[in-house]
RNA sequence: GACCCCAUCGUCUAGAGGCCUAGGACAUCAGCCUUUCACGCUGAAGACACGGGUUCGACUCCCGUUGGGGUCGCCA
C-alpha cells in the first residue's frame, strides 16, 4: 500500500509554526514511506476563507521546502460531491433534518450548562416527524450517530484511544444553507483522496470519534490516524494566531534558514536518540511515527537560533551572500559590484561562524562594503583619540611601505611596530578596527585589512587620521 | 462542568524493569583561548510531580491524586 498523507489548512491566515510541524511530519512520513503528500484547502468556509492566506500557506511550505504532489485540492469545489454524499445518508436513514434554530440550540446549551450537563446537541429532531419541522425554516443535516456501546481509535501516536458514544452527539452535516461543514468534508476527501495517515495537532483528537463513525456510516475504512502533540507558547496554552504564534515568514524575516527551522520543529516532539542536528535526507531516512513524543512543547526560541547558527556555518559563502545580498545593499545604498561581492566572499569565512541570523550576518558584513568614508559608530569614535592619532598615523607608513598585501605580512609589521613602540598590540588593534570597520567587534583586524585591500585599507586610515587632525590644523 | 490527552533538568529531549551515581542539546555560570566580539575547548549547577500498589528490583508496568493541555459551533 502505498502511503497518501495531506496537510489540510483553513486558509483564514498565515501558516504558523504548529501548522508548519503538521506540515513537515507529513510530508516527512511520505517521502521516508515513498509515498505522496497532497495538500488540501479546506474553505469550505467562504466567509473566512482568503485567497492571500491560501497564497502564504503556499508560500511558506515552499520557503520551507515542503513539496507537495498533485494540484492542491480546494474543499469548497467539492461541494456537490459533499451533498451527494449526505444525501446517501439521508437516504439510508443514517442522517436526519434538524429544524432546530440556532437561538434554540444556544439555549439549549445554556441551560445544560446551568445544569451542570454536558453541552451535547440533544437529538430534539432525532426522531421527530419532519411534518412537525416549523415553516420557514431551512434545516440542517445531522448525523444519525450510534448512541450505545463506544468508539475507538487507534492513533498510531497516542495509542488505543477510546470514548462512550453516548458523549458524541448528532453532529450537523450540511448547513442550513445546504454547505457541508469540516466534519463531513474531511471524511468524504480523506477517502476520495486515498488518504492513509493523517497526521494533525491533538486538538483533533476528539473529531476522530466522530470522523471514524461517519466512516463507518459510508462503509470505508478510516485512515490511521497519528495525532501529534501541540505546539504550547512560553506560558504553556495552545500556540494560536492570537497567542504568539508567528508565520514562518516571521523566522524568514529574523534571518532563520528553512533548514534550521525545520530541523527545530522536527526535534519538537520527535527524536532519533540524542541527535539534536539532523539534516533533511537523514530525517526522511529516520522520520517514523513511533518516534513522536505524547507531551506537547514549548518553542524555543534559543534553541533555534542555536540551530540556525550551526546551518549558517555550513553553508558556503558565495550563497549567503546572496542570501544577505539586497539587505546590504540597502543597508549600505548602493549595488555590490563583483569587486565588493568577491570581498564579503573572502571575509565570509571569518564571519560566518559568528552569526545566528542571516540578519545578524548582513549587519557584521556591511562594513567590508561601506563607502568610504565609512560610519563610525559612538564607541569606535572613542578609540580615535588623541593617541590613537599619532599611532595610526605611524600605522599607515609601516604599512604603505608593504610589498605584498597579504594577511601574514601585514601581522607581521603591525606586531612589529607595536613592539617597536613598546605599546600592546591592543593599543594599535583596537583603534585600527575602530577606523576599518566603524564598529568595535569585528573579525580579527589582520584578516580585516587583508580582505579590505590595500587601497581601502589605508585610505580607511587616512579617513580617521582626516577628522582626527582637522580642528588642529 | 463533561469527555479526551499528557507529565524526566529553566526549555527540547534520551530512557522499551536491573545498563541510571538518570545521558545529550539549548540557555545559565566559571575557566581556557584571545587584538575586540564571537567561535571553539574544559568544567559546574540543574529533573524522574505526589501517593499507593505489582516485582527480588521501578524513571520505566497498574491505580489514584495533583498539575497542565485539548475538545465540547450551522469554525476548521
Amino acid at each position: 500500500m502505498t502511503v497518501v498523507t495531506r496537510f489540510a489548512p483553513s486558509p483564514t491566515g498565515f501558516l504558523h509554526i504548529g501548522g508548519a510541524r503538521t506540515a513537515l511530519f507529513n510530508w516527512l512520513f511520505a517521502r521516508h514511506h515513498g509515498g505522496r503528500f497532497l495538500l488540501r484547502i479546506e474553505d469550505t468556509d467562504r466567509r473566512r476563507s482568503t485567497d492571500e492566506a491560501v497564497a502564504a500557506i503556499f508560500d511558506g511550505l515552499s520557503w520551507l521546502g515542503l513539496d507537495w504532489d498533485d494540484e492542491p485540492v480546494s474543499q469548497f469545489s467539492r461541494l456537490p460531491r459533499h451533498v451527494e454524499a449526505a444525501d446517501r445518508l439521508l437516504d439510508e436513514g443514517k442522517a436526519y433534518r434538524c429544524y432546530a434554530a440556532p437561538e434554540e440550540l444556544a439555549e439549549m446549551r445554556e441551560q445544560a450548562k446551568a445544569e451542570g450537563r454536558g453541552m451535547l446537541y440533544d437529538g430534539r429532531w432525532r426522531d421527530r416527524d419532519p411534518r412537525d419541522a416549523p415553516p420557514g425554516v431551512d434545516p440542517v443535516v445531522r448525523f444519525r450517530a450510534p448512541r450505545e456501546g463506544e468508539t475507538v481509535v487507534e492513533d498510531a501516536v497516542q495509542g488505543t484511544v477510546r470514548v462512550a458514544n453516548g458523549q458524541l452527539d448528532d453532529m450537523v452535516l450540511l448547513r442550513s444553507d445546504g454547505t457541508p461543514t469540516y466534519m463531513l468534508a474531511v471524511v468524504v476527501d480523506d477517502r476520495d483522496m486515498g488518504i492513509t495517515h493523517a497526521i494533525r495537532g491533538d486538538d483533533h483528537l476528539n473529531n476522530a470519534f466522530r470522523q471514524t463513525q461517519l466512516f463507518r456510516a459510508f462503509g470505508w475504512e478510516p485512515p490511521v490516524y497519528a495525532h501529534i502533540p501541540l505546539i504550547h507558547g512560553a506560558d504553556g496554552a495552545k500556540l494560536s494566531k492570537r497567542h504568539g504564534a508567528l508565520g514562518v515568514d516571521a523566522y524568514r524575516d529574523m534571518g532563520i534558514l528553512p533548514d534550521a527551522l525545520a530541523n527545530a520543529l522536527l526535534r519538537l516532539g520527535w527524536s532519533h536518540g540524542d541527535e539534536e542536528i539532523i539534516a533533511r535526507e537523514q530525517a526522511i531516512e529516520w522520520f517514523d511515527l513511533d518516534r513522536v513524543g505524547r507531551g506537547a512543547a514549548r518553542f524555543d526560541l534559543d534553541k533555534l537560533m542555536s540551530l540556525n547558527a550551526h546551518y549558517i556555518d555550513r553553508t558556503d559563502p558565495g550563497a549567503l551572500v546572496e542570501m544577505i545580498r539586497s539587505d546590504l545593499e540597502r543597508a549600505v545604498g548602493t549595488d555590490l559590484d563583483p569587486d565588493k561581492t568577491d570581498r564579503l566572499i573572502r571575509a565570509m569565512p571569518e564571519l560566518k561562524p559568528r552569526a545566528n541570523s542571516l540578519v545578524a550576518l548582513a549587519e557584521s558584513a556591511a562594513f567590508y562594503v561601506a563607502e568610504r568614508p565609512i560610519p563610525i559608530d559612538a564607541k569606535a569614535a572613542k578609540l580615535l583619540g588623541e593617541n590613537a592619532r599619532s599611532t595610526l598615523a605611524g600605522l599607515l607608513d609601516a604599512l604603505g611601505t608593504l610589498e605584498s598585501w597579504e594577511q601574514g605580512e601585514i601581522e607581521l609589521t603591525i606586531r612589529t611596530f607595536a613592539h617597536d613602540r613598546d605599546t600592546k598590540l591592543g593599543a594599535v588593534a583596537q583603534p585600527l578596527r575602530a577606523c576599518l570597520a566603524g564598529t568595535t567587534v569585528s573579525p580579527g583586524i589582520f584578516e580585516v585589512a587583508a580582505v579590505l585591500g590595500r587601497e581601502e585599507t589605508l585610505g580607511r586610515i587616512e579617513d580617521a587620521l582626516g577628522e582626527t587632525r582637522d580642528p588642529r590644523i
